[in-house]
DNA sequence: TTGGAGTGTCAACAAGGCTGACATAGTGTA
DNA sequence: TACACTATGTCAGCCTTGTTGACACTCCAA
């Protein structure tokens, strides 16, 4: 490839730096889902069932159309699963009180504790990763991958950390 | 955010934080997905495909068995897969020199060009990120993405890096 | 010569995406 | 009030891509 290099060194910017940055994600990426895949393989649920558990951990109260959005599929894809998590009793789902045509989605004790068992050892990855990188790298890492993201999800990413930063 | 607080300050290691970061691995790997989505929707192909191209390209002549170890799937799913890239003419399967039991792999020229149209937005999304973010943050993105690796992975992504670094 | 490795293939199944169609309740406006 | 629209749920059927299990063949190496 031919970049140019002018005074200060733009090799970062190589196709083959480009390549590995994509395939770092991609490894990456396999590795966090490696330890939830292994207990979700225990039992009756799948990555989808995680995924929803997620989001309604982190915005309790959220409703079906904001989850919609947030995990990118169909309503009929989401509604299996919300419907195996409300029955098994691991979601609550309340009439909106505003809105009665809205259900606001909350976690059960039960579903806090699927939550955590699933979550908690991607955490501990995620942790041991930001402590063996350290502060800078984390930095770095946040602005990048921000950097990548679709504007509509950058949004969506920025409003779920509204009130959440220390 | 709060900017990261030199000194004692371990707040890049709190719960939120890392929740964040689990959250940004998310939006940012879907989002390098889009591009290379919408274009398979016009083709007969999908994901397993581009991963497929993707590494034969980076490994010309790899065999089968490597294939599998890199992308972590059965043998039955991946021929699935090459049995079509090499019945379309995209990809070549060379009997091995020395093993004749092996299978080299290679992309034909049709296959180079799946492999681009696909792969050619991809890496100019992680360009465009890359220049934003600066050389600093590309920097702590791989170190922190290498760490979040399982042993195993990291080992096939340090080997496919050998030889190509500047 | 024999066991194991590398590969290919068949069949059956599951998860989780998708579309299309239709139903119901509730909201908001002309 | 009547009507259009929104939020949600559900049925049916399809696709991709993962899985297991079984079996076959070739070839390498001890």
């Amino acid at each position: 490839m031919g970049e140019i290099q002018r005074g200060e060194s733009l090799l970062f910017l190589t196709d083959e730096q480009i390549r590995q940055g994509i395939e770092a994600i991609y490894f990456a990426y396999r590795s966090l889902l490696s330890e939830p895949d292994r207990i979700l393989e225990t039992m009756e649920y799948g990555r989808a069932h995680h995924r929803a558990v997620h989001f309604i951990n982190r915005a309790p109260g959220t409703t079906v159309t904001n989850l919609l959005e947030i995990l990118g599929v169909t309503k009929q894809s989401l509604n299996r699963v919300l419907r195996t998590l409300i029955e098994d009793g691991l979601v609550e789902s309340r009439i909106g009180k505003h809105d009665k045509r809205e259900r606001n989605l909350f976690l059960t004790d039960k579903g806090r504790a699927l939550e955590s068992e699933l979550s908690d050892p991607q955490r501990e990855r995620m942790r041991r990763a930001y402590r063996e990188a350290g502060p800078e790298a984390v930095s770095g890492f946040r602005k990048l991958l921000e950097a990548m993201m679709d504007t509509e999800l950058q949004i969506k990413y920025a409003s779920m950390r509204e009130n959440k930063d220390t």
